[in-house]
DNA sequence: GTCTTAAATTTGCAAATTACAAGTAATGAT
DNA sequence: ATCATTACTTGTAATTTGCAAATTTAAGAC
């Protein structure tokens, strides 16, 4: 049997490296990893509140609050009263704040294609396809890859 | 052309949380991510010493110092001045830090296949194929994933 | 051998990050 | 109206982080 873990703690290493690095460059503001991440979700979900950024995110919700209180000083994302019930907030990007996701969307690709471009098309395709495959099986898994609660 | 990050922030989300909860449940001891990062890089590697170790983890040089520090207090991780030049110190695993740097792999790897069982014999295969492919270019590649030094 | 320079690692410190417990405010149930 | 619950925010204290400055040891110049 393949040593799995092995794979994963280099791909997750490399990537984290990738990630940060993209942070850190690619706009003019500060950005943390874990900002970036917060920054990514609240662009892909429809509406979502504190919570369901938080948990997709398996962070604790009081450092996401307070997370989310430093980007919506820097002007990047925005709190919205939820109309039908004021104890929620709905959050989202700045127009300022979807331009930089946008910045550190568009600089990933690039590191990425620029990885994927050694490889041939048909490597390249194989590999696309099981990352996808991979996240799928991960999202169905109840035994990981959920967030604490 | 695919949004290749999309499918990589969701891959090193998924697989922190799966990693993160290994360190909590898996062993007796507190382990934070990055010093399961530590421990399995040490284990990973033919003596190295502290700076060998924090630039492949891309961790800056004083924090992992004093990580390490809390290894070493921990029973975990040994420092052995370098016979050759007593600057440098050679990190190796105890036995206990080796127990608990297999238990964490075990358990790792007990979780990925579990992902990966849901998969036929062949999607499994190329996923694990892919991988690797991967992480090749990525360490090739002078771009990215590579520490900022 | 002494002196200067460089390398490997460690501390001082101050800022950022974290999480538990306790708080506030809004909603829902009865 | 009252009580329990939900969504979120603070208080506070511990941990983590990284820059600058020290420390220790080694290597090279003379």
């Amino acid at each position: 049997m393949e040593n799995v873990r092995n794979m994963f703690q280099l791909l997750s290493r490399n990537f984290g490296l990738l990630n940060e690095q993209c942070c850190d460059n690619c706009c003019g503001q500060d950005i943390s990893l874990v900002q970036s991440h917060i920054l990514y979700e609240i662009n892909r979900q429809h509406h979502p509140s504190m919570q369901e950024i938080a948990g997709a995110l398996g962070m604790d919700i009081t450092t996401f609050s307070r997370q989310v209180k430093t980007l919506v000083d820097k002007g990047l994302v925005k709190k919205t009263p939820h109309p039908a019930d004021n104890r929620i907030n709905i959050l989202s990007l700045t127009p300022e704040g979807l331009g930089i996701e946008n910045n550190i969307n568009v600089t990933v690709n690039a590191q990425l294609n620029g990885v994927l471009s050694t490889m041939s098309e048909f490597e390249r395709e194989t590999v696309i396809r099981s990352i996808k495959l991979l996240n799928d099986s991960m999202q169905k898994s109840a035994s990981c890859c959920i967030p604490p609660k």
